[in-house]
DNA sequence: ACAACGTACAACCATCTGGTTGTACATTGT
DNA sequence: ACAATGTACAACCAGATGGTTGTACGTTGT
C-alpha cells in the first residue's frame, strides 16, 4: 500500500475532521447533502442566532464539505458528497494500517508452528 | 434505510471527530493502530513535552478510539479498530442521505419525460 | 534502601471556539 | 423611493483546547 502524507492534506484533515465535530454542524451537513438550503432556511431550524448558523456553514465551507451557489439575494448551500468521501478515505486509511498489524501477528502465528 | 440518533452516539460522535482532528492525534493513532506502544516510547517521537503526548493518548482513549493495558511499569496503547470502523460508518450514513437526494432528482428527471 | 523510570495530573497561559448583538450592504417587492 | 429580506462580518464574552512546568506516586533495577 502506498500512503502519501504531505502538509496540505493534513490542513484539509483537519479542517474536515474539526467541521465535522460538532453536532448542528452535522446535521447542517447532513440537510445540505439531501438537497439545497440557504442560510435562512438552516438557521430556522436551529434554536441560536442566525449569525451562529452562518458561522457552522462557514466553517463547513472552508473545509470544503459544503459549497455555495448566489441565486439572489439567496445563497443556496449544497454538500460536496465527494469531500465527504474524503474523509472516508483516510479511516480506510488507518484501518490499512490496522490491517498490516494482524498481517505481522498471523506471520508471527506461522512462523512460530 | 434506518437510522438511529439517539443523544449518547452524539456524543462519542463529538468526541471521535475532535479526537480526530488534531494531526499529532491522527499520527499517534495510526501508530498505535500498527502496534502497542508505550506512552514514553509514543512521546519520544514528537517535539513536544511527555505531558502534551500523554494529554493527547488521554482524548484519544476518552473517545474510544485507543485503549491501554497495564504492563509493569508502563501503560501500553492499543488502537481499536471498532471504533475507527464505527466513525466510518457515521460518513457511510452521511453519504446515504446524499444518495437519497440523487435518488430524489433522477425521479422528478423520470417524471418530467 | 534508594535512584531511575513511566505515568498521571494540577496549575498556568495564549489562542481558539461557539455563542451573542449590532452594523453594513446588496437584492427584492411595493 | 423605500421597507423588508438575506447575507456577511466585526466586536465581544465565557469556556475549551493545546501547549508548558512542576509535583506525586507506583514499579523496577542495583
Amino acid at each position: 500500500m502506498i500512503v502519501i502524507v504531505n502538509e496540505n492534506t493534513e490542513d484539509t484533515a483537519d479542517a474536515m475532521f474539526h467541521a465535522l465535530s460538532d453536532r448542528t454542524r452535522r446535521d447542517i451537513l447532513r440537510r445540505v447533502l439531501a438537497g439545497e438550503h440557504s442560510v435562512t432556511t438552516l438557521a430556522a431550524k436551529y434554536d441560536m442566532s442566525f449569525a451562529a448558523v452562518q458561522k457552522h456553514v462557514a466553517v463547513l465551507e472552508k473545509a470544503g464539505l459544503l459549497t455555495k451557489r448566489r441565486n439572489g439575494r439567496e445563497q443556496l448551500a449544497s454538500g460536496d458528497v465527494q469531500a465527504v468521501r474524503s474523509v472516508a478515505s483516510m479511516l480506510d486509511e488507518l484501518e490499512g494500517v490496522w490491517r498490516g498489524r494482524v498481517a505481522r501477528i498471523e506471520a508471527l502465528l506461522i512462523e512460530e508452528n
